[in-house]
Parts: C-alpha cells; structure tokens; sequence
DNA sequence: AATGAATGAGCTTTCATTCAT
DNA sequence: AATGAATGAAAGCTCATTCAT
C-alpha cells in the first residue's frame, strides 16, 4: 500500500513551503531567493517542491494569491462594519497592522511586488490593486452617496487609502517601532484621513 | 597618447550609463536587468561601464541617490516657499507628479527600491527615507507650533505625505491616465491631505 | 501473509513493463524515456518496476536480449529451410518485416541501440551482432561451399544482409508506406542481394 | 579597441567546439554528453559554448548538417563520374569508407542520429535521408532507362545503398579492422551490389 | 580610453532510485 | 507485494566581471 497523503496533508505542506518562501523572498526579494534555500528551511528536499508547486514562479503568484485575499478580507470586514466611517477607517487601519504583524513576511512580499517594476510576475498584484481599487472606490461612492463622506474621486481616495495602510509596512524597519507603537500610529494614520474626507457639517 | 577626458566629459557619460540603467531596471527590475543591455542603450562597449562605476551594485546605488536627491529638492523647494500650507501640499503634490512624469523611470525605481525587500543593496533608499521623513517632520512639527496645521504626531504625518506622493508612481499603470488628469488627481490628494490636518479654525 | 505470486505472474507482468518500455525508449529514447511514464503505461506504480528489474538500465538489457533473440529467431528459421537460398532470402525478407511489422517499438529499440554510440548499454546489441553475423556468416560459407552462392567474404556478407534488414525498420518512416507495401520491397531487397550472390550458372 | 576576432577565427573555434562535441556525442549519445565536458576537450569555458552557438541542440543540428553535406559531396561526386556504374559504385563505397575514417565520429553521430528514435533532434538527419536517397534514386532512375543498370525500384535500391554504406560505420566496432581491410570490404561490398543491379548481359 | 571575447559561479529543474507504509 | 512521496545528483544555461588588445 502506498503512503497515504491526504489533501490535508497536503496543503499543510504547501503552506510550510509557502511560509519558507515567504520567508526567503521577504529577505532577499524574488530572483536572489533561492530554491535550494527555501527547501532547507521548509526542511524538506530539494526536488520536493516541485512536487507541490510547478515552477519558483507558481510558489510566488500563489503566495501573492494568499496574502491578496488576506488583505482583501481584512478590507471587507472593516468596511461592511455598522457605524460610523470614522470607526470603519479606524477599525480598517488597526486590523490591517496587526495582520501585518501576524504575517509580516508575507505583508512585505505583497508590498514589494505591487510597487516592484513590472516585471511579469508582477501582473498578478496590479490586477489585485485595480480589483481592489475598485471595490473600495464603490463603497467610497456609495458613502459619498449617503453623505456619510465627502469626496470628489472615490477611486484616487481608495488608492490614497491602501497606499497609507501599505506604506505603515514598512514602518517597523525603517522606524524601529515595537508593535502596539505601530498599531498607535495607525490610529493616527485613519484620524488625518476621516479629518480629510468627513462632512462639513460633523463635529 | 591617451584621449584627454575632462571631468565633465566623465560625468556626461555617467549619465548616459545611469539613464539606460534607469530605463532597463524600471522594465525588469535589477536583478534581471543586464549590463549588456545597458552597455547597449548607453551606446558604449560593455566593459567601459566598468571605467565609470566599481560594479552593478554601484550603478543602482548612484542611480538612487541621484533620484534621492531630485525629490529632495522638490520637497525642499515646495516646504519652503512663503504662503499657506495648504499651498505648499498643493504645490509639493504637483511638482512631484511632474517629476514622475518627466523622470518616470527614475522614479521607478526608487519606488521600487524603497518598498523592495531588504536586501543590503536597500539601505541607500531606507536612509533616505530617514532622513526625508526627518526633515518634513520637523518642518510640520514648526507648522504645529505655528498654529498653521494641527498634527500630534509629525513624524508620521510626514510618512503618511510621502507614502501619498509615492503611491502616485502607481497611477499610470493602475489608471492610464493622460498627464494633466493625473496632475489632477494629485490636487485632490492634496485636499484630503489638508483637510486632514487643517486648523479648526480655517475656512 | 503475503500475496502468492508464481513465477508466471512475474513474467507477465515483466511483459508488461518491457511493452511499455519498448513504447516509450521506441518514442523518445532511453535516456528521455521516463521510469515514471513507463509505470503509467504499465498500469503499475512507479517503485514496482524496481521489484520486477535492478534498474532502468537493466530495463533496457532485458528488453535488447528478447527482441535479439525475436530476430535470431526469424534469421534461424529462415536459413535452415529446405529450397534454393534465393527462396530462403525471399523468406528472411518477409519474415523479417512481418516482425518489425508485429513488434514495431521493439525493432526500434533493437537499431536504435545496434547504430547508437558506444555507450556500455550499447554492449549487449553489440555482442548480438557479433554473434548473429558469425552464424549468418557460418551459413553463407557452408553454401558457399556448396556452391549454392557465391561469395569471397561471407563475414561482409552476412553483415550487409543484417543491415539491409534492419534498414527496413527505417522504411516506414522514410516512405510512409502501408504494410503491405513495405513487404513488397523487401521482396526486392531479396532479389537485388540475390542476384549479387547467386552462382554464375543459375538462370 | 576591441580584441579583432574575424570570421575566420570564430570559424575556426566553432570547429574546435564542434569536434569535441563530435567526440563526446560519439562516446557516449546526445543525452549524455555534458557540455562542461565538451567546453574542456575544446580547450575553453563552459560558458564560452554559448557565444557560438545558441543552445546544446544547435550544436548537434549544425554538427549533422555538417556531416549531412561531407556525405553527399561523397555520393554526388562518385554518381556524376564518367565510367561505368561498377566503377562508380566502387569508387562510392571506397570513398565512403575513406569520409569514415577520416571522420568517425562525426559519421558514428550521424548514422546514430539516423537509426536512432524519434526525438525532435532526429528530424533533420530523416529530411537529409528524404532528400539523399532521392537524389540517388533519381540517378538509378536515369541509368536504368539508359540500360546502364537493371532495377524495378530506384527509390528502395538508393536506400539499400545508403543502408549499406552506413552499415560499414559499424565495421571497426564489430570486426577491428585496419583502414586498408575495411576498405577492401567496401570492394565487396560494391561486388555484390553491382551483381544485384548490373544488366543481365554485360559479363 | 575603450572594447567585447572569455569565463565560471550559481541558478532552476528533472528524474532514477529509495523506503516508509 | 505494491506504492508513490521524497530525495539530491546532475544538467543546461545566464550573466557580472575581467582583461588582452
């Protein structure tokens, strides 16, 4: 009888290459990261992940996959919340740092291919930024609609809006912060925001 | 008898070298970018690259401090100017989309570079980005004391503008914009940014 | 306890790897074909070829000495016939190509590895020729002698006659010629060598 | 300036990486050969391979087109002499056997290529086949309207002819021949082919 | 000063073979 | 007995850098 692997099985190890790969390419970017390393620090062989992935590139549009719908449910969530925008913003800026500080290598692969130059295997974020763009831009409108906000473009403040929340990544190495430091600044980050796009009329 | 080569004649073809370097990285990204390919958009012989910089690596990090510097000058020059801040945010935006979009591929990369991994050939843009942050802090932090914008928090507040005016790099390939909307668009950030840390008091 | 498996069922099944890797090395080669396609095709997991054969190479081995001794089969019964040796070279014609007819992928395999460079698999084909020409050769002299043909050198002989046969093997290839076609040519194959060889007197 | 490399040189080198290759691929087959081997018997670097041809598969491609032509230059040159088709057919097997000596490994990888499977790389060697025996038939054709030989089928003779004349590339392997006794082989060899073709009433 | 031919380290990927189940 | 997941050696190829000219 063979050994028996099921699906679970599987995609745990999938995920311990992916972390790995997270890792490597987090430390030395995509093209230096290097096969033979990622392996090692899955622990597993050489020859293993490609049993499990096609191609180096296929483990990186996966792990952009991954990290692109992480960062998507996050926006979600914060965004179909009841309340005010003013709590929406706030509660956007705060779960997007602690899921940058829960995945951080992951964060900073995701940030540094959606701002990398265009390379080929950079297609696969830019889509994810004109799709997510756009659904942050509708739900700007719809607000806007409400008077619930006040903005002239939807679409430029919801790319001005990931734009912050993905800039607070790099916050931690080139600030040195500790991490309930960084989740205050992003209470800050959304207050300068909602005092940019409230309604005249609130307080 | 050798060819005599002035200084200027040096630095003259050190711009050539590092403007086909620009335009080569900002398509493919360094690691994939080739010197040949460079040599060849410079015009000159492959190894004469090597007469004018110490190695690849020098190339990037001359080419990012240059570009480093262009900002800075264009912050510098709009932080300075007598007048309202909200002019200033106006101002400071709109210079900066017409940086990028007279030097896109110099731009390019240095967005590239600062939000890429951490890799050692990373450090000249991270201490730029110290240092920047630095100085537009403390000029907000004089506007506070000032009474001219209302922030708690300067140091951020500066990171938050510079993420804004960066993202921008981004609004081409998301937008496909022509350049005088997208100058447009850069007047609208400038909006929210003001309202976000306008006075109470103004108008 | 252990499933009960007689030595038939092992050869059988040996039958079946050899068919499958006749298909494959006779497709792309022995050193493309691939372990794990040949399992595929055999309808087995891949490490079971390992319980069945010491390894690729002895694969090959195995394969090379069966359809060597197809062949030795067919030249035998042939050259023992009783009649005219023009009538035996009709026979050895016919049958020959009715063989590389029924076991096209082993034929191929057989001169792929017979014409192949000097690797050490190539030894067992090489050893087949040795030993086949000498007993064509054996033969050739026993008529001479006889003077049912005519012959200086039968060694060169037999040679020729065996790579006439085998270049058959390249025919449908060349020609794209239905079988019976192909019969028919070697029905003039058997004529032209006949009629280098016959005795002066015969009609 | 430049170090002055004419096309003379690079003629020269290919030719140098070309015979190595020839050697290696003779050795030990296509699949096998190493080019980090074939760049040391050629007395250069690995990479050194690739600035003269583009990829390990050009390398055999031109190699055989090579061969491909020194074969024909044989076949072309003993066809059109004047005399009698006994005479040009001994003259062909002579010089044959002469090209095989002079050059046996590229005429090993050329018979390989020839009689070996279908991989992709076999394709130019099955089109030289195409056209050479079509070549030589169209010779036999024009003999045999002129009575200058007899046959019924130009087309099968021509490829028994080439059959034969490739088969003696095997001979120093099977026999361990000295140059002079394979050549007076060949003799025979035309003998007999002659005894198959020639019109029933010359002598 | 300028060149481009030459180099070889280093990369991704394949695949025969092993072995736990 | 049978399996297929795991392995790592080995291969082709690219490219930054050197250096003879």
């Amino acid at each position: 009888m063979p050994k028996i692997v099921t699906e679970a099985d599987r995609q745990l190890k999938r995920q311990v290459i992916l972390d790995a790969a997270a890792h490597e390419i987090a430390r030395i970017g995509y093209d230096r990261a290097n096969i033979n390393t990622i392996a090692e620090q899955a622990g597993i062989g050489r020859g293993t992940i490609y049993l499990y992935f096609k191609s180096k590139e296929e483990v990186l549009e996966v792990l952009l996959d991954s990290v692109g719908q992480l960062i998507n449910e996050v926006i979600q969530q914060s965004i179909e919340q009841h309340g005010t925008w003013q709590y929406r913003l706030e509660l956007l800026a705060q779960t997007f740092m602690e899921l940058a500080s829960d995945h951080r290598d992951y964060l900073r692969v995701h940030v540094s291919a959606l701002h990398g130059v265009n390379r080929p295997i950079g297609a696969p974020v830019a889509r994810w930024l004109k799709t997510t763009v756009s659904h942050l831009a509708f739900a700007f409108e719809r607000a806007a609609e409400r008077g619930q906000i006040r903005t002239s473009d939807p679409f430029t403040l919801a790319l001005l809006v990931l734009a912050m929340l993905e800039s607070f990544v790099l916050l931690p190495e080139v600030l040195d912060l500790p991490i309930h430091e960084a989740v205050a600044r992003s209470a800050f980050m959304a207050e300068v925001l909602w005092g940019g796009i409230r309604p005249l009329h609130t307080p």
